[in-house]
DNA sequence: AAAATTCTAGACAGAAGTGTCTATTGTGTC
DNA sequence: GACACAATAGACACTTCTGTCTAGAATTTT
């Protein structure tokens, strides 16, 4: 699990314009900070209280940014729609030659910390589990991203029920390594990027394929 | 998504044994309940004032059988790790005369409502996100349920590598399709089983394996 | 310089939860 | 029938959180 980076508040950024008068941080802070604390622990866990605290500001001046507990989340939810399952469709539909080249590009999108942002995929997920609303929005989600994982098989030739399949085993297996959580770290995944390309699509990738992938991975790791 | 069965109470369960004097509730009602809310909300919802309003019984008297929540909940685990992987490994090693029929078996776990518990099994995977010695518990259980499938693979052939890839691929693709939580009709499953069942092994089954694994699901499923 | 604006702080009320202590209520035992 | 016992209930203290209301401080506008 790669350390996340400790979150920069807007005070302490150099690059960011200097805060004027009176204000302490902004209201993408509180939104920051509410992110972070979904990642790590969970809706349950996103308080008004911890927030302020860690931002180091009175709780009450919330209230000036955001309507409630429940406004705040509610941002948070939108944020992740129209990040996350774009970035994801927008790697299934890059150019490539062969089906290996195209599995490439998604797994691109997991490893680049650029991109998606599979912990925080992960938190929403957890939290639909215990909300109708983010539920209703995480499902649309999924059957976004299934179906475009699915016309990224068909463009390469396998029929659709084949696609069908693999598109499902292949997106379930991506969640299902966000579920557990492994603590590996990114050579032992790469040790078997060749195992993995190979039983997605049923081809076996070649040596050039393989190597592009590991050098593109060791490129963006930040760990 | 099956409905759960209502949970029967002690008390209104004919099967047993009649509680006799002032006894409103058993040791067993509050860890099933604690154990359903478990499930369905979380473990931040298992609180003991709402276990109390769903016995209908004063929250006070939790304290007679637990020393307190934190003991309701180690006992809850204790009783997870006990069932949910054994159950799991013991499928892998069941006879099977092909890996298609192994996994057939593997299977089996998953819709068989008396065996492998995974709506509870995730809810301890979202628990262990949280809080270290749950961690500790479930990553055990990981490696165990993994080692187990590798081993399967190896006994039908397939070399130490390919096993342990395909072991993963299974395994995670397993796990992702319950966080993914889809409410899809057993029907829909199993019009996909013999492409699952290709994908896994890298080998077609032969009609007659789709069909016993068909069957076989439909005997037990109570939807 | 006065006034308005924008953000922050503190005090208050109230809900929901945990855990403790004491009282009470049926039941079986002597 | 008195007694001890097992389980339950109620009252209390304490904590943590939300949301409101009012006052105050620094900047901008007039």
């Amino acid at each position: 699990m790669s350390k996340a980076p400790a979150l920069l508040l807007h005070r302490d950024d150099p690059d960011k314009p200097p805060l004027v008068g009176h204000v302490k941080v902004t209201r993408e802070d509180w939104l920051n900070v509410a992110r972070d604390i979904l990642i790590s622990e969970g809706v349950g866990q996103v308080k008004v209280l911890g927030i302020a605290e860690r931002l180091d500001v009175s709780r009450s001046s919330f209230y000036w940014y955001f309507k409630s507990r429940k406004d705040l989340l509610s941002q948070l939810l939108e944020d992740w729609n129209t990040t996350n399952t774009g970035i994801m469709i927008r790697h299934t539909e890059l150019p490539a030659k062969t089906i290996t080249a195209a599995l490439n590009n998604f797994f691109r999108c997991v490893v680049d910390p650029e991109g998606f942002n599979p912990q925080l995929d992960f938190a929403v997920r957890e939290w639909a589990r215990r909300d109708g609303s983010v539920r209703h929005v995480i499902d649309r989600a999924d059957a976004a991203r299934q179906a475009a994982i699915t016309k990224m098989f068909e463009r390469y030739g396998y029929d659709p029920a084949e696609a069908d399949i693999r598109a499902r085993v292949l997106y379930y297996q991506q969640i299902g390594y966000y579920a557990l959580d492994l603590a590996e770290t990114l050579e032992e995944r790469l040790t078997r990027v060749e195992g993995y390309l190979y039983c997605f699509t049923g081809v076996l990738p070649t040596a050039e394929e393989v190597a592009d992938f590991r050098s593109f991975s060791r490129s963006v790791d930040l760990t």
